[in-house]
DNA sequence: CGATTTTGACCGGCGC
DNA sequence: GCGCCGGTCAAAATCG
């Protein structure tokens, strides 16, 4: 999560702001006869720090809306849990198994799946119905080594290898839903047995920069699952997908950068 | 030229 | 034993 709220920061340190949002900006002070020639550029200023304030202010609301929305993922991620040890116990009793099957149904189809003990793990991505490639990028380096056609479903499933193979045993099939052209179902099998190369790099970001303990919402940024990731993508996928989320993004990057420009431009 | 993908052949499990 | 099917292999093709 801290790569993802790090994506979002629209701060680009082209000014220092402080931690009250106020943009401190600094202002050569001008003689009398510079007034008349710099009044434009002082009011221009007036008006940069003005948008660079809301800019800072929208940028913090992005964060809290993004903190909400893992928080709200992290409790469901709890209640899924909950909900699986509660299947395993009422597995003794078939009526009731049912009744859970009917309810957990349409959850399940939209949230990955864990088949505990035989280490597979289910992960559905929405991806571009249109795109007929089934390439899903979840940090790791996969090799393909077959494609098949399978009769219950038109759309081939194509099998991966860890590209870390034979050291790493890991395996994964992709094929597109049945149900749903849009949704692609990835299946795991097996444990990674190094990092993957987002962690890489996060670990090595964390060990460079000085993070501070506030904004890190991990206790470790060493191990992010394979399902966290894949959310983390998913996240990405669907803020990107949203046309007013990227429109005031470009905006406010536009603006943002513009602005820098023109200040510099005058200073020199 | 090495790495990766494609694709038909092959293998093993399973049901009849 | 036979056929079906999912999974894997490996040679050829393709790519960077």
């Amino acid at each position: 999560m801290v790569a993802a709220s790090h994506a979002l920061d629209l701060n680009l340190n082209l000014f220092h702001i402080t931690d009250d949002d106020t943009p401190v900006v600094d202002v050569h002070s001008s003689s009398d006869e510079e007034d008349s020639e710099c009044s434009f550029a002082k009011e221009d200023n007036d008006h940069m720090v003005g948008d660079l304030s809301r800019i800072s202010k929208e940028n913090k609301k992005l964060k809290e809306r993004l903190t909400i929305l893992w928080d709200n993922y992290t409790t469901l991620q709890t209640q899924v849990k909950k909900i699986m040890q509660d299947k395993e116990v009422s597995e003794s009793s078939p009526k009731k198994r049912k009744f859970d099957e009917t309810v957990q149904q349409s959850l399940w189809k939209r949230l990955n799946e864990e088949i505990p003990k035989s280490g597979i793990q289910r992960v559905y991505v929405p991806t571009d119905p249109s795109d007929k490639s089934l390439i899903v990028k979840d940090g790791y380096e996969w090799r393909k080594y077959g494609q098949k056609v399978t009769r219950d479903n038109p759309s081939p499933r194509a099998y991966y290898k860890c590209s870390f193979a034979p050291t790493c045993p890991v395996k994964k099939k992709v094929q597109r839903s049945v149900d749903d052209a849009g949704i692609v179902v990835v299946t795991y099998e097996g444990e990674h047995n190094h990092k993957s190369r987002k962690e890489e790099v996060t670990y090595a970001l964390a060990n460079e920069c000085d993070i501070s303990t506030s904004e890190r919402r991990f206790d470790s940024p060493k191990v992010m699952p394979i399902c966290d990731e894949v959310l983390v993508e998913q996240m990405a996928t669907y803020l990107i997908k949203d046309s007013k989320f990227t429109e005031e993004l470009a905006a406010a990057m536009y603006s943002k950068t513009l602005k820098a420009s023109n200040f510099l431009f005058k200073v020199c």
